[in-house]
DNA sequence: CATCTGGGTCTGTTTTGCCAACCTAGCACT
DNA sequence: AGTGCTAGGTTGGCAAAACAGACCCAGATG
């Protein structure tokens, strides 16, 4: 995915995958988000080819995403962790999104195998729209408009 | 991306990949936003090749995400356009998250090419949870839990 | 009838992903 | 000291997907 930049590199959804967008990519940022942060647990729980999670998990910390660390357990030698940094932690959204279009579209016949909940309520949460002063707005009451860039 | 399945076919998330998240795909349905819906634009547009567009779009028709229409113009024959499905609208959010996380961390000289503002106000909007009653809520307001798929 | 054009298909080459084998450092056990 | 175990890779060979460019087909036009 990396020379997918061109004529195209200004809009914004092309730069995100140019970091999101490579096969796996973001399913190991899910790991990660559920807690699963060392190498043995991406890969056992993917099935994903070590040297591809390898590459995967170079690139996101290249970009930001995440960040090494180490870490030891008790009677054994220092390890790796992938964690999310603040950068990565504001994909929540496009988890979020993605998570919520899964379940509206492709079902499974179980349900969803986990929900966004309101702590307050324990409601159901969707992603929206918000405004500049913290309302959520319809999707009628949002538009596009060229920016600065175009 | 047609296999990553297996274990992972719970997740809300692989599922969405497993209809967009092979390569050019999210950039394909961005096109069909912004209102580019003909092959040969979109072709030129993102500079992919022939065979490879024929296949996404035969993907995203099959999945109902596009739906391919006949259109004629004047004094030319029938030839074919691929217009977003109410599945596909459906993406906006996902398309928003990208975007603007994009925006925000992989930003241009020349600032966004595209904004997202609120009709009312022309303030900038942003991408957020919002409640079942129609409330915007922080991050700090929503949590995942475990659901009946899980 | 020849030519042009959109929306593809076909072919050969390059890139990427996949799998299995191998490597390395630190720890534990003897 | 020597052996074995394990996490986190690296390497190499094969298969699948992407790429670039040539080719094709039908309807419109001259």
């Amino acid at each position: 995915m990396n020379t997918v930049l061109g004529k195209d590199d200004r809009c914004s959804v092309a730069r995100s995958l140019e970091v999101l967008g490579e096969k796996w990519t973001l399913l190991i940022v899910r790991e990660t988000f559920l807690g699963r942060s060392r190498f043995s647990e991406i890969q056992s729980s993917l099935g994903i080819a070590k040297d591809v999670l390898t590459n995967r998990l170079a690139g996101l910390v290249e970009h930001g995403v995440l960040e090494r660390r180490t870490y030891r357990e008790e009677g054994a030698r220092e390890r790796y962790e992938y964690a999310l940094t603040p950068v990565g932690h504001d994909l929540a959204h496009v988890m979020a999104a993605l998570s919520q279009w899964g379940d509206r579209y492709r079902p499974t016949e179980a349900g969803p195998s986990r929900v966004y909940i309101e702590v307050a309520t324990g409601e159901p949460v969707s992603v929206g729209y918000t405004s500049a002063d913290g309302r959520a707005l319809s999707a009628a009451e949002v538009t596009v408009v060229p920016g600065p860039g175009a």
